[in-house]
DNA sequence: GTGAAAGCGCTAACAT
DNA sequence: ATGTTAGCGCTTTCAC
């Protein structure tokens, strides 16, 4: 910065100022600031200016993963944000319990960002009090926390009403499959679960605890197991709610795989409209995990602004059933117990 | 740091020395100071240190997208080997050329990061030079670019390959599918095409180019007009080659729904080896994005130790054809073209 | 509107 | 083995 001073015969303070585009400059004496900037090819470092301002222009987000469609939108929908703020993103990708637990013992982010997003884990008490004495703004992401900021989507009334269009259909024996071991969304699938029960109740359906199997994401064996599990039923349901579309497709192709129709024979719907629902024609609840993204950095620039405001304002985003080709009335009105009812 | 210091009763020099692990800190000392920070939840500030070491702790990366299958995975291994080295990824999402311009124009990475990988984008001469002012290492992931450091699959090997299997399984008529306006990938795409042609050579099989078509990635109706294209052939394609697993699946889809079987009728090959490619159960060239990563990040680590070294290092990787059931030799010896020959 | 000078929190000589 | 001191490159008073 001096060198850029020099050569425009100015002090260095007048070059910082002119650089952060501050009104107190005589327009002539920016000009020959920023010729000289843009021929020494000057940036300044951030680093430098953040020692003295105390702001990092860095907002770190933690995640468990960065191979997922949730993730990677929302985190694209975020930088959208946070490039137009002139923001930097720092990420932590945290895959496993080490990894967790080396993350909480240093807190790396400590002094290096403005602010952090949380993404999609099941904090315990402990941690999450342990961001609270980070010292910025924390923000939780696809999970709620009570009394700090949170941005989710509402699970419940989107497995509510993708449910409720299954009920609607005429299906009485609705399953629900559910992902176990998924490293961090435990907090979404225990929500849709919830919903899908107050579903079922609302219609005055009593809850059938073998109707809810639980599968390994993206798994295609381990869905086969649970469908196995759901046809070799006394009485099998005749609609399948999914907890993600990947799951939702897992069981159509282990379904078609086993010659049974869908939307034929058993009606799925999925949760998310990842792209691979449209491939399917799935029927799924939608939900924009690049506007989760986009709102949560809305949010967290706010707080870094003013970290009194909106401390404990959650945001719940809606959800949205798309009607597709997986989802039709049942077969017919049911008769003795078959699994393998014979075909039109 | 310097409350730590006070609290400890030792000066900030023996302070900064503890903490970073020296070894010129007595034993009992060294507790002391470990105790007084643990209870004054301290950590250093990067920035600071950065300033006088010159060294910021940081990789940056540029990559067109997040939602991106290859994209989450290699950032998922790349973030594995920078924090066993204790640095920090930051992400730069460079979505469409306005950001793209912006991105170059002020290169904010300059002087916040140890080094840089691109990933994926085909860039201009002068963008290449623009980067080599930025004096730091900068690795080119999934793309060569002469002269400089660069990781890659070996595309046209891996194309190569997957025609070869179709070749051997008796092809002779093998269109290619291609996509077009994916924002950054279309290095890998014509790599894949390069290699698809060679496989036909040197098979004594004359190039058609009404065998080649485009569409764009993971659109189903864009992939249904590349597949109407084909089938509207005097002589249509026993097979087909898709430049990624998305666009396979999607060209499955589209023959299935016309009543066209796979691999019955015709055999698809696609290319990446996603989860997506294990539901349709198919042939694919696999290759691993998170090992692109990982070694992106070791060839940058060791940059960044070493300038000097390895500075037209080219890492090629290698590909696998993987065989599973969306291919099966051609239907019969070719008779009378007829898109819709009777079933069986 | 512009310049001079005092730090921000660290690390790296240099002393001791 | 530990302390002292001088910056790193900026921003921010405070003068003018």
């Amino acid at each position: 910065m001096a060198d850029v001073a020099e050569r425009a015969g100015v002090s260095v303070s007048t070059v910082s100022r002119t650089l952060r585009g501050l009104t107190t400059v005589s327009p002539e004496v920016r000009a020959r600031v920023e010729r000289a900037a843009r021929e020494l090819d000057f940036a300044a470092s951030r680093h430098a200016a953040s020692l003295v301002t105390g702001r990092t222009g860095n907002v770190a987000v933690l995640v468990p993963t960065l191979s997922s469609w949730f993730v990677g939108a929302a985190l694209s929908g975020l930088g959208l944000v946070l490039r137009a703020a002139g923001l930097e993103l720092t990420v932590y990708v945290i895959p496993d319990m080490a990894e967790r637990r080396a993350f909480f013992e240093h807190l790396p982010a400590r002094r290096n960002a403005d602010a952090l997003l949380v993404f999609s884990f099941d904090l315990t008490e402990e941690e999450t009090r342990r961001l609270d004495k980070l010292g910025m703004p924390v923000v939780y992401v696809s999970q709620h926390v009570d009394g700090r900021p949170s941005v989710y989507v509402d699970d419940v009334a989107g497995a509510l009403r993708g449910t409720r269009h299954l009920l609607n259909l005429g299906h009485r024996r609705i399953a629900y499959v559910q992902t176990v071991g998924t490293g961090g969304f435990s907090f979404s699938s225990q929500e849709r679960l919830v919903g899908y029960r107050q579903a079922l109740t609302e219609a005055g359906i009593p809850l059938d605890e073998d109707l809810v199997v639980a599968t390994p994401a993206g798994d295609k064996r381990g869905a086969a197991e649970a469908v196995g599990r759901l046809l070799g039923l006394r009485e099998p349901p005749t609609a399948v709610f999914a907890e993600q579309d990947e799951v939702a497709v897992a069981v159509i192709w282990t379904l078609r795989a086993t010659g049974i129709e869908v939307p034929g024979q058993v009606s799925v719907v999925g949760f998310d409209d990842q792209p691979v629902a449209q491939w399917f024609d799935l029927t799924t609840v939608a939900q924009s995990p690049s506007r989760i993204g986009r709102e949560a950095g809305e949010l967290a620039l706010s707080l870094i602004d003013d970290p009194g405001a909106d401390r404990e304002r959650h945001l719940v985003l809606p959800t949205q059933v798309i009607p597709r080709a997986t989802t039709a009335p049942p077969p017919a009105p049911r008769s003795a117990p078959d699994p393998r009812p014979p075909s039109p």
